[in-house]
DNA sequence: GGGCACATTTGACATATGTCAAATAAAAAC
DNA sequence: GTTTTTATTTGACATATGTCAAATGTGCCC
């Protein structure tokens, strides 16, 4: 497939519906000897505080939680689910010491490819180039949104924007990370849910 | 120059002192014939709210402010200053209409670049290619490191990182957009530096 | 099914920050 | 230099959110 098969902003919209079902493809087919399929435990860890993050990882089954420690209090940062890329980027990217863990909320199944591994590839592999623009872009795009949502809105206004975006949290993520997700306190949270 | 010439982890740490002179350089060389210079008068506008974003600036004299406008009142995002690159990244890669602004504040001197022209380049130049990258990269740990500020900082943490990071902000900008930017009200950031 | 750990809610109060209005201070215009 | 505009500070008070403690609810283990 040629480099121009993508129309980046068409496909960024929609990635999770394309990109990652092809980039599943891709590392199950032609990439296969660059994956391990690893298994987690509820609790075990994938990153851990001071380790350098060397590798990407793609969640098959499970959840899991991106947090650091601050002042002896956790403070979330991110939730994986099944078709998301989990890694430390700024550990994985400056390939300094992680501030933060990434830890299993549920019994999880992720694919793991060394980050040297996958940068050789991309420099072979025009379309994996590209599905790893798209994902980065993507992940900009979030932040960004994230950013100014964090930036202006109450806290019932990111708990609603939350529910609307990512329903499935809810159900799956217990009341204290998401609190500490959006930025509040539980208490908090509690009352802006009784409303 | 080859695609392995960098080691990204490296160059990102010190990428406005190694590759933004050279990005200019090459622009100013290489990819002349696709850039535009422009000026801005102080007030004028680079991108508004509604347009689609097509181009990549590079800021080479002036300070442009980023933000948008939520119930009636602007909300800052962010400050590009001279080697910094200018964009509303969402409207770009999704070829959306800018929720946006993006104003000078001083008058300006910047160079552009159609988004099209610098994909087309980008193809055929793995130097180019590994540029972007690197910046987008650059962009992506700076807006985690804004993100989880935002998240569990108060008013004055988050003002004090400020002025450790970003020293010049305070001797060019105004206050009201500062406080902005911190997510504060103008009065709290004035009691803030009371102290 | 009773008991235990954990999650969530509720209440009372403390604190951080916002809002509105006015007072200064600083900068720009004339 | 004086005036006018804009930027910043200060005061009084309102509101949002945090903190601590206790109560209630829920799921799980034996």
């Amino acid at each position: 497939m040629s480099p121009d098969t993508f129309n980046t902003s068409k496909e960024i919209l929609s990635y999770k519906d394309k990109i990652i079902p092809m980039l599943k493809n891709l590392l199950e087919t032609e990439m296969k000897e660059y994956i391990q399929l690893i298994s987690l435990k509820k609790n075990d860890f994938l990153v851990r505080e001071g380790e350098v993050c060397h590798y990407y990882y793609f969640v098959l089954e499970g959840i899991l939680r991106n947090y650091y420690i601050k002042d002896g209090t956790e403070i979330t940062t991110n939730f994986d689910f099944p078709n998301d890329i989990a890694a430390n980027f700024t550990s994985l990217v400056l390939q300094q010491k992680s501030i933060g863990y990434i830890q299993a909320m549920t019994p999880c199944k992720i694919y793991r490819m060394k980050a040297s591994d996958f940068d050789e590839i991309k420099a072979q592999n025009p379309l994996m180039q590209q599905i790893k623009e798209i994902l980065v872009s993507g992940y900009v795009i979030l932040l960004e949104e994230r950013l100014y949502s964090m930036q202006f809105r109450t806290a019932a206004e990111r708990y609603h924007f939350m529910l609307e975006r990512y329903p499935h949290f809810l159900q799956q993520i217990p009341l204290t990370y998401i609190a500490s997700y959006l930025g509040i306190s539980l208490e908090t949270l509690s009352r802006i849910r009784a409303k």
